[in-house]
DNA sequence: TTGAAAGCGATACCAG
DNA sequence: CTGGTATCGCTTTCAA
């Protein structure tokens, strides 16, 4: 185990100054051309690799990083920011600064926030690309910038960010196939709503849950999908339409948070019981739908995990300067009525200030939950 | 924002040196106990907390770390030790070296592997304790010497270890209860196979089945549980006799790993396709009852995940020196024949020595899973 | 029992 | 453009 080349090696190995040594591996001004790549090339023979530690100790400069996501109430972004914080206080000694921009409707202000985060010129970003394409040339001139951009939630294709961290549709979509094939034995009339099949994820969704029910349950017959273009009353209006077109409908996938208005269409239809629900996320308004077995399951997109992993990323990057550009994919959980009260208890407490969330439990110990 | 208050401040506020502060704080020998308090008194009243890059950059000494866990084959512990390595790698700046000690069976060989870590002079361990009883007396011993110990997937109690990383058992157990449920419309015989009910967590998720079943299918009749006392010979007996007592039987829970004795019983007495399976955990010889369908769904216990958060415990105490002692309890999967894929897809690269899994996806990126 | 001082490795400045 | 050097906060050793 031979000791850790530093800067000192390289430095002596050319006969430089760390100084020197220093500035051209960080591509600083005043470095000539030549011991620049000199001295680049001593690094990757030696193996060069920063000592954070003394990084950290002697650095004053902090990173900041801007936070854009949907405003307040939405729990799934309270949690995602909740993880965010949590990670960054476990995985940081000190100089991280978090700057939280929201906007306060799909598409809404989104561009603002974007903007004013570069203006304010933080080191990364992580954000919720509500509308990915009037982000698009936003996020293309932060690449430019080298500032980089996580995504969470939704990806932005081609635009240069550094990450995205999402759930996976496929398996979502997959397993709720799977779920909705067992629970109705095999057999009826399912349906899917989502927001949009020009959105990615939902179209991935979509697409999963299709192809596990034609390969596993052949005999079900999936109707035409429902998009409600995240308007309530387009979901309500539709999903009362395919009750009245579909009496015997034996199931739907909510694919979208928009659960909601599909469950009060069905309940307004009096198909209500007749129906298999399987949705979406977790949020209070589900609580008694699920509780109440109006919903059978529904399939949680870890928001908190996801926060988590966002930073984690981004962190990684800034500290170790690493990755090109890649996908960090979650495993939803799935809540049905049985495991419902283990979410509930975890999410109570999401809000709670401190590095990790604690709860008594009937012993005098402490209790962590993880998503 | 007022300046973190550091070594300095208390040593210049009591009139004595950093060194004196240092090992007061510490507990070293050659303090006189009135300086050594008055230092802790101070200490606390400012607020100090060390600046860990100062720590780490002028420490020499390395902290190590024994994993004390079973033998190589078994998928569920090289998942643990996958995730413990990935954990150590992302969360440290160098000095953490991780001394692997495995037995081969339960409860064979784990007192020497722990007794052997201990005379080496750990600072700290990660263990399952397969037989909590025999251990017991040796954890007592590491907490005496305030060596932390971390147990994972099970508890060992009254051991004064520092804390658990395991399964939530009661979420299992419900899940598994409302799943068998949904899958056979509220109505049959089911039954559960358990290692012994002498040990908490199959208890736990014994009781948490039964509860769950009665409270929410009240007509399915729950069958006496059976205890393979992890003999798999003893598995296959039982659930035979079982079998044959209930020819009626609907459904079946394993709570253990033990799965395969359980479902060759159910194909030897022709009853395979009339009883639904619900098991624990993922390994290759499960692949293929779960794509035939012969296992309904299987409860994967995330070992990955498990092994990731016992490093993180650990590691969390031996830097920042907190937490009396706790619990870190995971929500499990859930994996059905339409996600099967992502689950291996994921699993087979859990060997690699990188500090990050990544696949290849259709995109030229890279995508790494987290379970 | 305590104080003084020499590092740890990178950063940031000032002087040449 | 480049070299030299003080600095960050803590650990550790050597003297007193």
């Amino acid at each position: 185990m031979k000791r850790k080349t530093k800067l000192l090696d390289i430095a002596e190995a050319l006969g430089v100054s760390t100084g020197t040594v220093h500035r051209a591996l960080h591509n600083h001004p005043g470095v000539s051309p030549m011991t620049k790549t000199r001295v680049q090339q001593m690094a990757k023979t030696l193996g060069y690799r920063p000592n954070l530690a003394a990084r950290y100790l002697s650095s004053k400069r902090n990173l900041r990083v801007s936070v854009n996501t949907l405003q307040g109430t939405t729990s799934f972004w309270d949690e995602v920011r909740a993880g965010i914080n949590e990670e960054a206080r476990a995985l940081v000694m000190e100089n991280v600064e978090i700057e939280y921009r929201t906007y306060p409707r799909l598409g809404e202000g989104e561009e603002e926030a974007f903007e004013a985060a570069l203006k304010a010129g933080v080191d990364g970003i992580i954000t919720f690309p509500s509308r990915p394409q009037s982000l698009h040339s936003w996020m293309r001139r932060a690449s430019r910038s080298s500032i980089p951009v996580v995504c969470v939630a939704t990806d932005a294709p081609n635009t240069g960010r550094l990450a995205v961290v999402s759930i996976d549709t496929l398996a979502s979509g997959s397993l709720a196939a799977d779920l909705m094939g067992s629970f109705l034995g095999g057999k009826g009339k399912v349906a899917v709503t989502l927001s949009s099949l020009a959105i990615t994820e939902h179209a991935e969704k979509y697409k999963a849950f299709a192809t596990t029910l034609r390969s596993l349950y052949p005999k079900m017959q999936l109707q035409e999908s429902i998009e409600d273009h995240d308007v309530e009353s387009e979901a309500y209006q539709k999903s009362s339409e395919l009750f009245k077109k579909n009496p015997d409908l034996a199931g739907i996938y909510v694919t979208t948070e928009a659960s909601i208005p599909v469950l009060n269409a069905a309940r307004d239809a009096h198909l209500l019981d007749k129906i298999t629900f399987i949705t979406t996320d977790l949020f209070p308004a589900l609580v008694p739908e699920i509780r109440s077995r109006a919903v059978a399951a529904t399939i949680y997109q870890r928001p908190r995990t996801q926060g988590r992993m966002a930073f984690r990323v981004l962190h990684e990057f800034l500290v170790e300067g690493e990755c090109p550009s890649f996908q960090v994919t979650l495993a939803p959980h799935l809540v049905m009525r049985g495991n419902l009260d283990f979410f509930l208890q975890r999410q109570s407490l999401e809000s709670r200030p401190q590095r990790a969330v604690r709860l008594q439990s009937a012993s005098p110990e402490l209790v962590e939950y993880f998503g």
